[in-house]
DNA sequence: ATTGTCATGAGAACCATTATCAAGTAGCGG
DNA sequence: CCGCTACTTGATAATGGTTCTCATGACAAT
């Protein structure tokens, strides 16, 4: 349990990924992260992009969700649990923290018996400047 | 906006889509859905169970969710909104209510200026069957 | 029964994601 | 530095869920 694997390795292209993702305010997909490198002329390819970003999503550097259409989407995260409202058309993130549910979780696991709990909750609409 | 679709027809192929899911008590995939049909004899094509749910579940007849693989699961659905606790090994799903939630999305929406505003909540665990 | 419309289904297409595996490289010990 | 080894990379193939195509069949209103 307390396996301890080894770090990353330091490359060009996990330094440009991590690079990315600090400037970015919205979830993104790996194929925009792709896409967004390689405009900015980083050589580097998509199952890399695909392997770093679920390995820093392990490694909690950034967030993950999947939009209403399942795929994966990522995001810098600020330290702590939360969650998010995400605008649908933009991407554009709000980080939230709903009252009291980390605690109504465990209480309703327990209610009926069930452990290794975990929840999902994100909040979508549209934002301001998509109108 | 108030745009009536034409009613659904009935066929041989939703009655015995809609008949499985009466009988369901776990969220089950399409490709699940139309392997048991199969078991049972039925005679149905892979594209209209994906088709069925699909319709079904935009009529508010099933209650849809995507497991954390990304993959759309469907069940029968209680008359009202609310969420799931979910059993990730054998699907088992015991309908919830959190208290305040769908009033606090509101708010939330309105603090951000975000509009069109939906919530997904889904908590996941073990059930006790399965340990 | 006629007929226009909708539903069906086998297979192809689509698309996000993961697996392969040969070539490259980071990092460590010497 | 050097060299070794384990890890990383990436072009490409493979996977797998879902949707599309379109010819054929079935529903239901008249
Ligand atoms: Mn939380
Ligand atoms: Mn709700
Ligand atoms: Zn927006
Ligand atoms: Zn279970």
């Amino acid at each position: 349990m307390t396996s301890t694997d080894p770090p990353p390795r330091h490359t060009r292209q996990r330094a440009a990924v991590s690079a990315i993702m600090t400037t970015l305010d919205e979830f993104r997909t790996a194929q925009d992260v792709h896409a967004e490198l390689r405009q900015r002329g980083e050589a580097i390819g998509l199952a890399t992009v695909y392997r770093t970003l679920a390995r820093m999503a392990a490694d909690g550097e950034v967030d993950s969700i999947r939009t209403p259409e399942g795929v994966a989407a990522y995001r810098r995260c600020s330290a702590g649990h939360h969650h998010h409202l995400v605008c649908r058309e933009c991407g554009r993130t709000v980080e939230i923290t709903p009252p009291d549910l980390e605690a109504w979780t465990e209480q309703v696991g327990r209610e009926f018996g069930f452990t290794h709990l975990d929840h999902e909750l994100e909040l979508f609409g549209r934002c301001p400047d998509c109108g």
